[in-house]
DNA sequence: CAGGAAAGTGAACGGTGTAAACCGTAAACG
DNA sequence: CGTTTACGGTTTACACCGTTCACTTTCCTG
């Protein structure tokens, strides 16, 4: 091999890493134009042909699978940054900002939202890599803040044997973004009440996003708070003081 | 005007109206085939070009919106249904029947599922006629059974005077699926409650079709299963006998 | 230096939504 | 009755789309 960069990279290699960059930017530039994506729209804005993206990519559904997985991972660097203006020793702070921060950037990006959350995975993705399931990313960074809730609180959550057997089962071994290590031994039913909460999040946020619903009552996001609130107490926080549901509806109304 | 037949429309209209249904049917054959839902495949399919179907609907969008009130409609007939094997003096256990055949139904026919929920709504139709407003009619459904377990249990519900200001304004002339006429007199209120209920059942249902979570859960049923069971105390009912949590179990269990 | 893989091009096929011009038939009207 | 009008359909055409194939260029490597 000839001579390859401090990352152990040849000039093509990086030359290729390069573009599939660029096939992502101009991807995403094109869905926050409102354009809707496509092959031939992507490659023409980089000055390439359509046939020339199967040289990176087998299809239109794994540009979408490729797209969706940077989307995420670039959604969560936003879910971090509002959690770090919370103390880290606020867990549940932290989670309240992320969780706001989420639905913010999908009444906003709705494009982009769409591509990553409302696009079937089972059959086409899933089977090939675990990690390309889609909201892979966004979806480990709020596990691992609900486990740092967990250290704080021990919030309850049902044993395994006492769930159903084909859930336990699931649970032991599951494919979908958690990192076990994080997870203290013993607690693996910890994972329900995750799940029960991420379908809630995902539904409210998908509702509004799709505008199933009163338009001003989108706007004032108080369906948004009612069911972040209702899970302060299923987490361990009784909340006397309002201080958690006050952040909770100062986030809301906080401009961009 | 010629004459007309007993239900006041003429030959003409009497046929259009049959075509109509035609482009129905044969968009649902399509969609339930598999294949996706176009003009040109419609008319093929019925023996016509695609520019005559212009001659119904203004746009593909249109024919979208056309066939997705359509399917809406004839989902809640099986909802309708299946509450129907539940003595009516007993709305929950209709409400539970309805709720578990919505799920069988969006798992079964995830493409019909897909026109009517994954379908943004907001800017294309809703301004023109607010009936139709997607899941119109299953919304309505729904709706009225939650109002006669209210009559049965009188479930707490906030007050308008309690709520934002903004959602109170909403609640008092609501633009959503609701028949304010049987809602009894000072309890807008409780259509609060209804949203978040819907809010939940959409969202779990939304996230097992779309597969964004173990297969093995979603086959279980465990997760709807839970959520539902949660809005049990939530509408008035301990169910100390444990009999509406084991109807529940039963129904998800129930082969098609 | 020769060979070969990688990257990109052009043309082509079958598919899509949509606009325009055109045409026969059936209803409506004087 | 004849004439007019409007409806429901056709052809044609355009601009897109994903995808395949044959071909060229370029650059790395043995």
């Amino acid at each position: 091999m000839t001579q390859t960069s401090e990352q152990g990279l040849t000039r093509r290699e990086r030359q290729r890493e390069a573009t599939y960059a660029e096939i992502v930017s101009t991807s995403r530039a094109l869905l926050r134009e409102g354009a809707d994506l496509s092959l031939r729209a992507v490659a023409s804005r980089m000055g390439m042909t359509a046939p020339a993206l199967y040289r990176y990519v087998a299809s239109y559904q794994e540009l979408v699978d490729l797209v969706a997985f940077e989307i995420d991972k670039a959604a969560t660097d936003e879910f971090r940054a509002a959690a770090a203006a919370q103390p880290d020793d606020d867990p549940m702070a932290q989670l309240i900002c992320a969780s706001v921060a989420f639905r913010r950037w999908a009444l906003r990006e709705t494009a982009e939202f769409s591509v990553v959350f409302a696009n079937p995975v089972a059959a086409s993705a899933c089977h090939r890599r675990p990690e390309f399931i889609t909201a892979w990313t966004s979806g480990l960074y709020m596990h691992g803040l609900l486990i740092k809730v967990w250290h704080e609180t021990h919030f309850d959550h049902p044993d395994l044997d006492d769930l159903d057997p084909v859930v336990a089962a699931a649970l032991r071994e599951p494919l979908f973004p958690v990192d076990v290590t994080e997870l203290p031994e013993g607690h693996l039913g910890m994972l329900w009440p995750f799940m029960q909460a991420w379908a809630t999040l995902y539904g409210t946020v998908t509702l509004e996003v799709f505008g199933h619903m009163d338009p001003r009552i989108i706007e004032s996001g108080s369906l948004f708070a009612s069911m972040l609130g209702e899970w302060l107490p299923r987490l361990g926080y009784d909340d006397a003081d309002g201080r958690y549901r006050a952040l909770l509806l100062a986030e809301i109304a906080r401009p961009e």
